[in-house]
RNA sequence: UCCUUGAUAGCUCAGCGGUAGAGCAUCCGGCUGUUAACCGGAGGGUCGUAGGUUCGAAUCCUACUCGAGGAGCCA
């Protein structure tokens, strides 16, 4: 009967068939252990000499590390065996040896291993990783389909920048200039005014010369967007969003979060209690006690955010920033216009910025005079429709992805994050 | 773009002015409970590229290319 590892506790005593790969393999003369892998897990087959024909035998020595192959055996149950299952093989057939194979079980440099991303994805770590990217997409979608949310996709093509600051991907969209997207949140607003409460989730494209942890020139962003939502209201249904993906990884990726080594503790703190919420002020305050040499008006950098999360056990939010370090669509806080409606979500552990969010500018007047000082064009004329015509307030949020789960997993760069990063004069393979 | 640092065997690295090294991988042999298995043996390198200094350069100097860590910017 053919049987996947992952669920191969079902046929505890039964006779089995398995195809998948071996990507390991030890031998004592007499008994050979076959490391194998399916794709749903891995499992641990033995071949002794005494009791199999020799033909298999003599064909379980000439396996290597990555050959495919179907094996029969019997599922026992194995106090030895860290998955708690092994299989008794009584017949193996190689269906394609492989020779050479690059990834060995020793230590390999980054270089190396990101030329090899397509073999290295099938090791136990890198698999472990992807499992948990697909687990927290189904989180983020499950808390927005299941709170009302519809989603919305806008496009990748778009004719200039959204937010003015960062370099776009320029291309040709036939004799016009085109932008690939660095975000679709005005296209979101328009949404959010049609359909109530929406999102977005895809690609965004970012052509900076960025070379760190944190960054990845192509990488995907989840956008919640509301109408008749104010900036308060928009950090509650933040925290809530994170609680629930985090949560839900807490009740099913355990498997593979100890896979990754990861420590569960910071994560189950992250639900035990309210997020702290702090205004820029103070957050300016507290880094100047720490002996950072930072300024009221000034962004904060990668080593502000972690001095200033390590204060935290659980994400962080930081609200009012100054209007003229934010994007233009802020809405500016009506009792103090010098700072805005927003806030950032830190993300604890040193981790920083996963969420920027804020309520958007409803006032026509006030908008047309950012697009003037932002020199925005006619392109985006009917951004300020939004406002001609029904204007409400309304806010909404970004949240990076990867960013999102380099913390959940606890890695120290976000190039493991996604399958095939593109990364600063990485586009291979 | 800037700062720091690196490039030596298929991989990870040591060697830092005087005959090119180790572990792993590969191949051969041994081993009935291995978990990055272990033990013995073998093959394998124009020391990133181009100049320069020197009797002599992997080693010192210069430039370039590529990588890594960080800054800035951001999610």
């Amino acid at each position: 009967m053919k049987a996947w590892i992952g669920t191969i506790g079902e046929y505890v005593d039964e006779e089995v068939t398995i195809e998948g790969w071996l990507w390991n393999v030890r031998s004592s003369g007499k008994i050979i252990f076959l490391q194998l892998r399916d794709g749903t897990g891995f499992i641990q087959g033995v071949v002794v000499k005494s009791e199999v024909d020799p033909a298999v035998f003599a064909a379980c020595q000439n396996l290597t590390q990555e050959s495919s192959l179907k094996v029969v055996g019997k599922v026992r149950r194995e106090e030895r065996s860290p998955s708690g299952y092994e299989l008794t093989v009584y017949a193996v057939e190689p269906i394609h040896i492989t020779s050479d194979y690059p990834i060995t079980p020793k230590e390999h440099g980054v270089d190396f291993l990101m030329d090899h991303r397509h073999l290295w994805i099938r090791s136990p770590r890198q698999r472990a990783i992807l499992k948990i990217r697909a687990e927290i997409i189904r989180a983020m979608r499950s808390y927005l389909d299941g709170n009302g949310f519809t989603q919305v996709d806008p496009p990748i093509l778009t004719p200039s920048s959204c937010e003015g600051t960062t370099n776009l991907f320029h291309t040709k969209y036939f004799d016009e200039d085109a932008y690939l997207t660095q975000s679709g949140q005005l296209y979101m607003e328009a949404a959010a005014i049609a359909l109530g409460k929406v999102y977005s989730f895809g690609p965004t494209f970012r052509a900076e010369k960025s070379k760190t942890r944190r960054h990845l020139i192509e990488f995907w962003m989840i956008e919640p967007e509301m109408a008749f939502c104010t900036h308060q209201e928009n950090m509650d249904v933040q925290e809530a969003f994170v609680k629930h993906i985090v949560s839900h990884m807490l009740d099913n990726c355990e498997l593979e979060l100890t896979t990754i080594e990861r420590d569960l503790a910071p994560l189950q703190e992250v639900l035990a209690g309210p997020f702290p919420r702090i205004s820029y002020d103070e957050a300016i305050e507290r880094l100047q006690k720490m002996g950072h040499d930072l300024k009221w008006g000034e962004d904060f950098g990668a080593p502000h955010e972690t001095d200033l999360t390590n204060q935290f056990s659980r994400p962080l939010f930081v609200e009012k920033f100054p209007a003229a370090i934010k994007a233009f669509y802020m809405q500016p806080d009506p009792n103090r216009p010098d700072v805005i409606l927003g806030a950032d979500l830190l993300a604890p552990e040193g981790y920083g910025e996963i969420i920027g969010g804020s309520e958007r500018i409803h006032d026509l007047a006030l908008l047309q005079k950012r697009f003037a000082e932002h020199g925005l064009g006619r392109e985006y004329e009917w951004y300020l429709d939004l406002r001609r015509y029904g204007s409400v307030r309304h806010s909404g949020f970004g949240i990076g992805l990867e960013r999102t789960i380099a913390w959940i997993c606890g890695l120290d760069h976000v190039r493991e994050t996604i399958p095939f990063p593109r990364l600063l004069n990485r586009i291979y393979p």
